[in-house]
DNA sequence: CATGAATGAGGTTTCATTCAT
DNA sequence: GATGAATGAAACCTCATTCAT
């Protein structure tokens, strides 16, 4: 029965995903349950509320992201190169619907969870590592820091209205365009 | 009665754009009928569904960036300095709220107003040219378009959530930081 | 400035007429003035409110059916030809919208107003004495009454949904049986 | 709760059938809802719109024509007197506002539903085997169709502002007129 | 436990009617 | 007088959430 239970549970979450994804953020409960194959009683039952539900997808995709950063790392020559390939497989557009969908969430649904707390911040660690080393090789400007990483990462993945075509056609183009003015070449005096 | 309507009109005009700012495109109409001072009826009189009073506020925000535009491009040295000028002014946060919740909004609610479509051209077709002078500068790589500048304020005055704070307390660091892997300069072979 | 009044009201009354017919007796008033090309304001001014105008529209009708039956009967060679020819004037499709509209009022709406009422007793009267006619004659039935042609005119010209369309082709051959059941030959016992 | 849901359904139809009589067919769901003595959500949830309310009560309706056609053939001692005896019923005024309000419908209401299609064509069938029959037994002119039953019964059913006194009080004695004129023997030549 | 029925608040839109110009 | 702008009540429908089975 705990195998079924898990079942159930990994079932609503993928579904929300998807229907938060397909229309944001206040996807109606009731079309989430019947997309999992389960009553909203059994949704309600798992996740008090729909901010329950919606930290618990944001966790998910944050645990995403670290073991993407990870992948990337482990694959790259360099650090840069790592950070290249990171920024752009967190750019894929397949990925952005729910993000953008997340981001429109109220920052309190996340932080009050201490659990995804943590998540968030070891993973911000981690890219702050990977900062740090890009810019001992003398790839990354130095007067670039971890969040104008992240803040790139959430422009690009959060559009509201998906990405214009020729964008999503070619992201990793336009991500090699904003990269490039964090290259230590590129540095232009900040006024 | 002219002149009251006249005026009602463009309490209504502020008030909606205020409002959707505050909540997005799906906020109340009575919310805005009030925040206006008017009856949700003359709200209705006016503009015969919500997509009507979008289209109208998306109007009004066309308008003002192509001011902007002109603007920039005459007080500014060269067509560089008028593009960067103008993004700057484009991008500042306080009119991102506007932009992000009219970015929510399906294309077809402006296209299909030819007077909104026209506006839209116009711009378009003066950024354009300042491109191409700020290429002929030899400022602007030639791998850019005005397409990827539009793309750049897309994403930057749209983000769901609001910038981060850091972005927010200085967005133009951010956006040269952008611009700067624009630069003629900055170019790296696109992959 | 009174040929121009009279003008307006008509203008009035025929649009009223007519979008009743379309619409039912609830049709928007606007909708009404617009058709009319006036302003809704003069509307009122004419009829205080919905009921007035449509007492009006009544009694253009009653005085319309006066008018066409003392002309079936003018020329008929008998009063049995001109009372078939009567109903079948009225019971003329065409007619039958604004007549299904207006049987949806409440009978006070009429009744209220002395000059309508006095214009439709007056019509039953010449209709009554019609059918007198037609039974001295021998061909109506004696226990058949002015009420019965009265109720087949009402069943017959206000049918919400419309005459069926192979009654609606041919109304006077629906129209001659039911009459037929009226004739003296038909006679068979009431119960 | 499959018991209580059924009972609910069978409380709303029987509001709904009542509160239409009254009101018409664009009476508020919240009366009907109220009636039944559920909230709207309810009625909503087993109705999705008014249109299938609609045609649910359509539906009931065709059913009980059709059982009152069986029972009226299976009591009477040949098919005129079976004719008769179910206009006679189906054109009691108790059972008129209800029709009245359905007849008011758009006839793709009820034909979209192949369910209650169905129903309908087969007590259309039923109805056109007595007729022959009756025209078999001398008694029902040759040519009169079932299609003229169902456009007599239509008529005398739905008149929208109910039937005039005289008529509600005997309506028999009208309706009899009325089938006495397609008796053979009233037979006269349709022009 | 799971289910899905029920509730009702909330948002949208329409129109009758009044009244300032 | 005529106009059409403004108002707000009323109807529609959708969903979040609770709870009986």
């Amino acid at each position: 029965m705990r195998a079924d239970a898990r079942r159930n549970l990994d079932k609503i979450l993928d579904a929300a995903a998807d229907v938060i994804a397909e229309r944001g953020v206040n996807a109606p409960m009731e079309l989430i349950a019947r997309r999992a194959g389960v009553g909203v009683g059994t949704l309600y039952r798992r996740f008090p509320d729909r901010g329950a539900l919606i930290a618990a997808i944001g966790d998910h995709y944050v645990h995403s992201l670290a073991a993407a950063l990870d992948s990337a790392v482990q694959g790259a020559p360099d650090a840069w190169t790592g950070l290249y390939d990171f920024v752009v497989w967190a750019g894929d557009p397949g990925r952005g619907a729910l993000a953008t969908a997340l981001a429109d969430v109220p920052e309190e649904t996340f932080t009050d969870r201490a659990e995804f707390a943590g998540a968030r911040r070891e993973w911000l660690e981690r890219l702050d590592e990977l900062v740090r080393q890009a810019q001992a090789e003398g790839a990354l400007r130095l007067d670039v820091g971890t969040d104008d990483i992240v803040a790139l990462l959430g422009l690009f993945a959060c559009h509201p209205a998906g990405l214009p075509a020729h964008i999503a056609a070619r992201p990793e183009r336009f991500l090699r365009l904003m990269l490039d003015g964090m290259r230590a070449s590129a540095a232009t005096p900040a006024d």
